[in-house]
DNA sequence: AGTTTAATGATAGTAATACTATTATTATTG
DNA sequence: CAATAATAATAGTATTACTATCATTAAACT
């Protein structure tokens, strides 16, 4: 008999996909191949031809459980951004402090923590998560989404550190401004490092990304 | 005879098109209406056989510009960055004030100044420019595009505001990060106000994204 | 144990996309 | 007026993004 402090467990929107993929082990594989073969190939190149192959079952099986890539990107999204949530209340519990915990939140958008939950590669995921995640409502039929609600998780991670901010100061103007400035701000750094360094500023500290947005954020929270 | 004190034109990598699209009619004729298409159909919609039908050519005649849409994107934003820089000399000549510098920096890439410029829209530009244009480095292929120099539009609108940066205060470290930072931002705010509002703080002031990314730039430079 | 039900596998097929190739026609240049 | 280049017209291919059908296996119920 396991004993469980935490059991996490993913609270995404049923309209994202037609099957659970938490419902089964073949869904599972989906959800973390489908990472593992975005990472290494990106997601215009991903189809479901090629992760059938990769997981050894069929095209038309995987249509099963998602409409189409996009709607899997979006439960990957959704799944990161419900990840985010559990570490904000594991690094938060008892903090009273809300500067501490605003940079506790800015340091959990910035690096995945552990390296591997149950069969998901989080950095991996962490990796599209900053190349890829944009994708998933920077397309025409975004309002049609939302309307089903597809990025409550996204939002409510926005709202959870808005509250935040408010809390530092109650009189903030722009706390969810503020907030997806930093989030997706740290997506694009990462990705500009990599890739297009003149674009950042990298440095030797581990930590410059997370100074960098602690740094941005609280001044302009504080600003009289 | 024509008097004309900038003479405007587009200084695009050649690695980015087949056949420069300045040197004819047809060639405008696929940038300004590609423009057009992919601000009503969004960019994943978009293909060349819609854009023949919209121009009254054929599919083959516009791959004879460009090898694929991705290019065509990338050439469209290319435009968008030499335009910025225009913009940029027209509003920063003869300021002196390097914060004011800053502050027009930032208006010329919060709002397109005119609606129209020789056949391009430059509402629907700007407006596929908050939601497309990171499509053009989010790819799998950007290290090698990027080794063609076929960013260099881009990095140069940044290079030139983190100078500004730099002449505010010569210490500061992170002039690229900022500025990308709020590049990216106004275009993700842009969007959001648009398509994901509780992700923003829109306001009924027509200059709260500006005075928004000023006041986050001016403070985070300033600090000591 | 045996029957129903559900999930998956195997296979096939279609419409659309992203191109490439070929030849004819028109426009431009020398 | 000839030569050259640009475009139009047409056709064709490989791949993608699905949908449909039916057989098989696994799970659940009685």
């Amino acid at each position: 008999m396991e004993f469980e402090l935490f059991k996490f467990s993913a609270n995404i929107k049923s309209d994202i996909f037609l099957k659970d993929p938490e419902s089964s082990q073949l869904g599972s594989a989906i959800i973390s191949q489908s990472i593992n073969l975005i990472y290494d190939i990106g997601f215009e190149e991903f189809n479901f031809r090629k992760l059938s192959q990769q997981i050894g079952t069929t095209e038309a099986t995987i249509y099963r459980y998602f409409e189409n890539k996009h709607k899997l990107l979006l439960y990957v999204t959704s799944w990161y951004w419900c990840w985010v949530e559990y570490q904000l209340v594991l690094h938060n519990t008892n903090i009273v402090d809300y500067n501490v915990r605003l940079k506790n939140a800015i340091k959990v958008l910035t690096v995945p923590h552990d390296h591997q939950y149950a069969d998901i590669n989080l950095q991996n995921l962490f990796n599209i998560i900053c190349s890829e995640s944009c994708k998933s409502y920077l397309i025409k039929n975004v309002d049609d989404l939302n309307k089903y609600g597809v990025y409550y998780n996204y939002k409510k991670i926005v709202a959870i550190i808005s509250d935040i901010i408010l809390k530092v100061n109650p009189a903030y103007k722009y706390p969810h401004m503020l907030v997806t400035t930093v989030i997706e701000g740290i997506h694009h750094q990462k990705y500009f490092a990599e890739h297009l360094p003149s674009l950042t500023d990298k440095t030797d500290d581990p930590d410059y990304l997370i100074n960098f947005y602690y740094q941005l954020a609280i001044t302009a929270i504080n600003l009289k």
